[in-house]
DNA sequence: ATGAAAGCGCTAACAG
DNA sequence: CTGTTAGCGCTTTCAT
């Protein structure tokens, strides 16, 4: 089967290749009659069209850029599901890049974006992101782009975040409250806005119980799962070791558990948790686990609905358009 | 700063746009010494090829499409990471399409795929695919695709699955050696090869063994978490309940602890668990979960090196290029 | 070693 | 209402 064009088409049906172009796109110019022609004979010959010719021509390459740190996190991977399903009423593809945390990475795809491969681009920064005139070249050559989750503050743009400090300290307050008096913090990224925020919300928490804070208990981990086993193990083997843990990142949970398991520590007894988390099968673990939820679809798709604004109509401006919704502290028995 | 192009790289270093595009691609017909002048030229105007105006010119899209029934799953987000490892090496990018396990979204997205928007197709069927046109459709049009996971057996070309048979018999047969003699299968589809092939696997194991199968222990889920939770939850209360249970996917495993919990049923002394899951959470579960882990990663990069092979080679065919590869039965505390 | 020109598939002035 | 034509950015003969 040949690939078939719209001149093919064309001379089918005995018309312009711009008349069936009109036709095709619902043209007022075109009669109605035409129109129905032209449709079942694309039907017919199953005409699909090339979305790179039409991007050629000025108009979309019809697709936008998500550019995340890892797909294999369940925050998100739901907020790709919210992405996409507002893409695809928009009749846009979903082109999926991987930072993998690194910050060339990072720039490589955005400078590989410029070239036109798309229309906008939706971006959460990877931990390594310290400065961002990558980010602002991108911008600055008319590419539309909206942050979530992790934002570079000094970027001039829309940004869909969660309430990362009101949520440490929520957690931190509970923990308190549950009586845990020496709360360790774990932290992804020194550098990371998102982490930061969590990191001072956790200190105001405990800064207005008039809890000390200490160096001791607050750790930065790594992107290596084996070395955050063993930073979480020495942290929960010092001399007076915490008795509260909040996790600012989904991934720690497990080698918190863990390590819990392996020390016999008795959860929630020993130590409390809550770890910032989408996971799903927080549910049932045992304990199951008190988590800090950010609702992942829904950033997704508020992420995706702006940047449409913003391709839709050019003089709607990204600045200054940032939202920043609730996570929900969910308590469930690592904390009770 | 207005998008560079090559036209006005060749205005800015007074040579013809042919000669720049020649230099850019490397031509043997270029000096040395015109090839530095315009890439240096080429870094410092910013210049960055437009894809779509190459792929027009009879060349790539330099897109590959993966298609697939969810992201948050962690099978489907290993094997994305596998798959963009090779991508990546290759210049491509990977165009991410849902199907959320309806046929209808499925058959849209590999039309759509054939106007030229990517160049080969990955692709892993939803649970609702009986019948495979859409898909010789795709191949007829000229577009490589490569079976990853879930194949349709009558379709001719490349498959990269695993040993579901094989797998699922090991699993049975180690519940059976756990003294499980009542087991349960948890099967999502009538119609997905895989889904059926655990199946055959796990009756075949039970035959061998002297037990009669029982209908009333296969259950056909859904893809509804809730619903899935009642079923299995109907399925621990009758009289004669299974002592041991096999779940053919990973999002049962939610529903099975719940459900075993809110029954207060003893795992593994009145009940083995394995599931066919790739979570790394599954050591943390309580009791640890068994499973049967997919090499996923392995599995993406096997499937997108086949389809590079045929994207670089127009003779190189995917017919006949089936691999399987082996899962790993992980026993632990579940089943124990 | 370099350049002129055609054309990939499509859309959009502009004419008729 | 329909057709002619130019051109989006790039590669690729085919000259020079």
């Amino acid at each position: 089967m040949k690939h078939i064009n719209i001149k093919d088409l064309a001379l089918e049906l005995n018309l312009s290749v711009s008349t069936v172009s009109k036709a095709l796109n619902d043209s007022y110019e075109i009669s109605e009659e035409t129109k129905n022609r032209v449709l079942e004979t694309a039907a017919r010959l199953n005409y699909v069209p090339n979305p790179y010719a039409s991007s050629l021509r000025g108009r979309k390459s019809k697709n936008i850029g998500v550019v995340i740190p890892e797909v294999a996190d369940s925050f998100f991977s739901l907020a790709i599901n919210g992405i996409e399903s507002v893409a695809k009423t928009k009749g846009y593809h979903v082109l999926i890049c991987l930072t993998h945390e690194s910050f060339e990475n990072e720039r490589t795809i955005l400078k590989e974006f410029q070239g036109g491969r798309v229309d906008g681009v939706l971006l959460s920064v990877s931990t390594e992101t310290t400065q961002c005139d990558h980010i602002n070249d991108l911008i600055a050559n008319g590419l539309p782009l909206v942050f979530f989750d992790r934002a570079c503050d000094e970027v001039e743009t829309a940004k869909i975040t969660t309430d990362d400090f009101e949520s440490a300290y929520k957690a931190t307050t509970h923990l308190i409250q549950q009586k845990a008096d020496r709360i360790a913090f774990l932290s992804i990224s020194k550098s990371l806005s998102i982490s930061n925020k969590r990191l001072e919300g956790y200190l105001k928490a405990l800064e207005d119980h008039d809890i000390k804070a200490d160096q001791k208990y607050i750790i930065d981990c790594s992107n290596d799962a084996e070395q955050n086993y063993l930073l979480i193990k020495k942290l929960l083997q010092q001399k007076n070791k915490p008795n509260g843990i909040i996790a600012s990142v989904e991934k720690l949970t497990t080698p918190i558990y863990t390590a819990c398991k392996d020390l016999e520590m008795k959860v929630p007894e020993e130590l409390k948790i809550v770890c910032f988390s989408n996971l799903e099968i927080a549910t049932i673990l045992n304990p199951s686990l008190t988590t800090i939820t950010q609702p992942a679809f829904e950033m997704g798709k508020m992420a995706a609905t702006l940047l449409f604004k913003a391709l839709e109509n050019r003089n709607f401006s990204l600045v200054k358009e940032d939202f920043m919704i609730q996570s929900a502290l969910v308590v469930r028995d690592s904390s009770g």
